[in-house]
RNA sequence: GGUGGGUUGGCGGAGAGGUUACGCACCGGAUUGCAAAUCCGUGAAGACCGGUUCGAUUCCGGUACCCACCUCCA
């Protein structure tokens, strides 16, 4: 059995991972807020446990990893939308206007993440569909004594849970010393956040002890893990900057709730996405979406080829660089694993790599190696954990029919002119192909050709047509 | 102000208290009609100052700088 290592955020260290039931072992990612397309940032903690759960699935078995995450879909953003488009004359009412607004944006969500091979976890529900759990966690929380109403709001009270700060490494009286937050007059104390707060009429709203009204952000991954995983399941994770207060308030309301069960054994989060050394973020409007990129045509692979090259819990720098560099790789991966049948394992180095901290980049490094030896089997196989060289992603490093058949004429062109001995003629196509981003290598066994990065079809064409081949 | 992370060769980027990371680029050689690709090989590092140690880039302390979180954000 492979020993799977971890950096657990809550202790601060790597430990090995033992699941509560290997035959399930139960993973929690937070999903996103579904009001606008994903950006390159949102990707990250996605690949990270895309690579996670192909691990768990090798170690554990496919049908013991169970894997949840959730899409939001109540926020005062996707309201905004919604009232956007009721104000610029749509007869949908607000209700339709933002369940349409949602579908859509999930819909783009799914075709961009199955872009950068992403698998679909096994559950991924939406916090309007598990209002009635949310609740029905607030009711509990109040009879325990963790939370109170107040003025239509339910309030979680922090000073009521000792823990409060120790996922992020804070105490709740630094937090108020260096609070920049407006205080509610209606909190107990400054740091106690929002369970449930009251809606107007021209917004989303659910009835409920408290009067009509909608869940406060935090709520939705206690109920929903807890209804779809148990209280207490393996891995939890998400970008570090939910650290604080997402999953500090997760931890609050879920471990007064069930006093009893562990909530997330492992806490793992991923560093930031960077662009030209800034954080990639939307206040900063630097940020671009996983869909600019493919639109641009860079590779879905390409993408999660850079993304899986830093390890996660370091800040990755988005660069064209790196990205050209991918496609190189893979390009040249992708010739050699051609036609060949992936070993029945990972490569033991590659296996190690992800076991140890999901480090994705050692990994990298050892396939680059078994690529060295020529050992296309085990190349396959192993980058296959990676979700790399998969069938069905690498149609962009190849050729169409068309394209093809030109090459393949251009060459034998070539072949005719070199045994003629008009080498002017063989290095007009030669310098051609290179124009036209063909590469041509000359093997004993004759040329074998492949793409480059900026394969340009037209170009081809017109080579062709010049050198009447 | 509080909290967390980082600083590795030209660039990217890992691991390990002592032995080549790896990739890209560069340089030399083989190969080629010339190239490309390929193969072989060379060179190149650990922000700074102390400490522990037979030995530290790796552990400990400090300094500097960078980044993030504390506010919607992955």
């Amino acid at each position: 059995m492979v020993r799977i290592r971890l950096t657990n955020t809550r202790t601060r260290r790597k430990e090995e991972m033992t699941p509560i039931d290997a035959s399930n072992v139960r993973l929690y990612l937070c999903g996103p807020t579904v009001y606008d397309r994903a950006h390159l940032g949102n990707a990250r903690p996605v690949l990270v446990f895309d690579v996670l759960v192909r691990l768990l699935r090798h170690v554990y078995g496919a049908e013991a990893v169970t894997y949840v995450r959730n899409f939001t879909d109540v926020d005062d953003k996707i309201n905004a939308e919604a009232q956007r488009r009721k104000a610029a004359g749509s007869p949908l009412s607000l209700e339709q206007l933002i369940a349409e607004r949602t579908e859509e944006t999930i819909g783009w969500y799914h075709d961009d993440m199955d872009a950068i091979g992403a698998g679909r976890p096994d559950h991924e529900p939406r916090a309007t569909a598990y209002v009635g759990q949310m609740i029905e966690m607030i009711s509990d929380l109040i009879a325990k004594g963790h939370a109170y109403a107040a003025e239509g709001h339910v309030l979680f009270d922090v000073r009521s849970f000792p823990n409060y700060g120790k996922l992020s490494g804070r105490s709740v009286d630094d937090m108020i010393a260096g609070a920049r937050v407006e205080v509610a007059p209606f909190k107990r104390d400054p740091m106690d956040f929002v369970l449930w707060k009251p809606s107007t009429d021209d917004l989303p709203g659910w009835d409920s002890p408290w009067g009509r009204g909608r869940p406060g952000w935090h709520i939705e991954c206690s109920a929903m893990s807890a209804a779809l995983l148990g209280p207490s399941f393996d891995i939890h994770g998400g970008g570090i900057d939910l650290q604080f207060p997402h999953h500090e308030n997760e931890i609050a309301q879920s471990c007064c709730a069930h006093p009893q069960a562990s909530f997330a054994n492992i806490w793992l989060h991923n560093e930031m996405l960077q662009v030209e050394g800034k954080k990639m973020s939307k206040s900063l409007g630097n940020f671009f979406t996983v869909r600019d990129l493919l639109d641009k045509g860079v590779p879905g692979e390409v993408i999660r080829f850079v993304m899986l090259s830093t390890h996660y819990r370091k800040p990755m720098d988005w660069t064209e660089a790196k990205a050209r560099e991918a496609d190189a790789t893979l390009r040249r991966w992708r010739g050699l694993v051609a036609g060949i049948e992936p070993a029945p394992s990972p490569a033991p180095a590659v296996l190690e790599a992800l076991a140890d901290d999901l480090n994705t980049a050692g990994a990298i490094a050892a396939m680059h190696d078994l690529a060295a030896q020529g050992d296309a089997a085990g190349l396959l196989a192993s980058a296959g954990l990676l979700g790399l060289l998969l069938p069905g992603m690498g149609d962009w490093a190849e050729a169409g029919d068309e394209a093809a058949v030109l090459i393949e004429a251009l060459l034998t062109a070539r072949a005719e002119a070199r045994q003629a001995r008009d080498f002017a003629r063989a290095d007009a196509i030669r310098d051609g192909f290179a124009a036209a981003g063909v590469e041509v290598k000359d093997t004993p066994q004759g040329p074998e050709w492949s793409l480059a990065p900026g394969f340009d079809a037209d170009a081809l064409s017109k080579l062709a047509a010049d050198l009447g081949a």
